[in-house]
DNA sequence: TATAAATACGAACGATCGTACGCTAAACTG
DNA sequence: CAGTTTAGCGTACGATCGTTCGTATTTATA
């Protein structure tokens, strides 16, 4: 899986460029992927200013790779979490959801969810970062939407002829809770995506237990 | 209402501000607001960069014209427009709805709706133009959740103890609908948002009459 | 008619941006 | 051991940013 003889330049270079990211990440989130600057990463990580521009090339490669560490920590705080504390199947489903509620609660990123504010950021402009945007995105719906075609098959819910849709509807409350949840300061935006969420399952006819595990903050965890 | 004596100067300010923001606002809905910049809006509208910061006096109060004039487009192509197509109730509701979704598509901003990228990008960051942002959307929610109240009152929609609900759903598809639009260049993440919607407002026993009338791109108008 | 206000311009300011160049030190490769 | 690659720094470049200043022009006001 990783090399054979570990390159200790390449060791020393990797720990720089995490410590980088770790600030570029929370820094786009806030100000977007625009709004990164070499110099001021370099300042806030203790690095030159030629430095931070060798380790990464350019700056579209800083973003590039700004993004690809934001998908590392959102897979881990809501994918693989999700995973491991439940079944196939509607139980699945909901926890993904509750585990990406927590995620924007706990503001994991400075500024709420990394890829709802890139995403919104670069949808007018075509490039590289875009498509890095784009692909993380599809990741992330299309596994929601293959969860959902689990609980299908599980009998958790009805044969929907186009899961998709269903996705589209759970990720619009998802991700309009967090950017409420930001423009007013407020925990309730995550409570109302909770019900929205909850009362779409049981209107398809979900078990309600399982279901009313999709909670909001406070009572998370 | 308005002045008596015309100011033959301001008259001539005015002019030139309404030719500026209306090209801010379309820059700003691609590369927000942050990303207006004098300078360009100078070479684009053939004035002096001199020229627009005195007729605006600072970035934070050019940024602040920009959502006062985008406001104005909204309210003129989604809320007048429902309003003179449609009665109080359902039909209201749904023409807002179908406005707001023809409003995103025929790219009435360059970018996409303009307060669904602003509000993203100001969302985590304190300031006038935060403020203004989310006044300005939350007279939108306000004015939707009174549409909702007033079907509710017709009897088009039972009575709910929490309108603004609704409320939250419906706009969760429409901003989510804006940016996969953009991020996809397609059309059907709208019809997504309409189906959403439509079945969202039957799960509340709507008549289905004005509530098929939520339409997505290509069948709107 | 004198004064004030508003539009508009050119020029210049200090700051910051991304990038490039030259160089050193360390680590790997033949 | 010689040669190459990588990390990392200092410096400098041209570009662009928001803002300020001085000045001219037009219009309104006293």
């Amino acid at each position: 899986m990783a090399q054979q003889h570990l390159d200790g330049r390449r060791v020393r270079g990797d720990e720089s460029r995490r410590v980088i990211l770790a600030r570029a990440i929370d820094t786009a989130s806030v100000d977007g992927l625009e709004g990164l600057t070499i110099g001021r990463l370099a300042d806030a990580s203790g690095h030159s200013k030629s430095g931070v521009a060798t380790l990464f090339g350019s700056k579209e490669q800083l973003q590039l790779a700004t993004v690809a560490a934001a998908r590392d920590v959102f897979i881990e705080r809501v994918v693989a979490r999700a995973r491991a504390r439940s079944e196939r199947g509607i139980t699945r489903v909901s926890a993904l959801i509750s585990h990406w509620l927590a995620y924007s609660d706990e503001r994991v990123f400075r500024g709420g969810c990394f890829f709802a504010a890139a995403s919104v950021e670069v949808d007018a402009r075509p490039g590289a970062v875009r498509d890095a945007i784009v692909a993380a995105m599809a990741e992330w719906e299309d596994y929601l939407t293959v969860s959902i075609e689990h609980a299908m098959t599980a009998g958790d819910l009805p044969d929907l002829d186009d899961a998709r849709q269903l996705t589209f509807e759970l990720v619009s409350f998802l991700e309009a809770a967090n950017t409420r949840s930001l423009l007013h300061s407020s925990t309730e935006p995550y409570h109302r995506a909770a019900a929205a969420a909850r009362s779409r399952l049981l209107s398809l006819g979900a078990d309600p237990a399982p279901v009313s595990e999709i909670v909001g903050p406070e009572t998370a965890r």
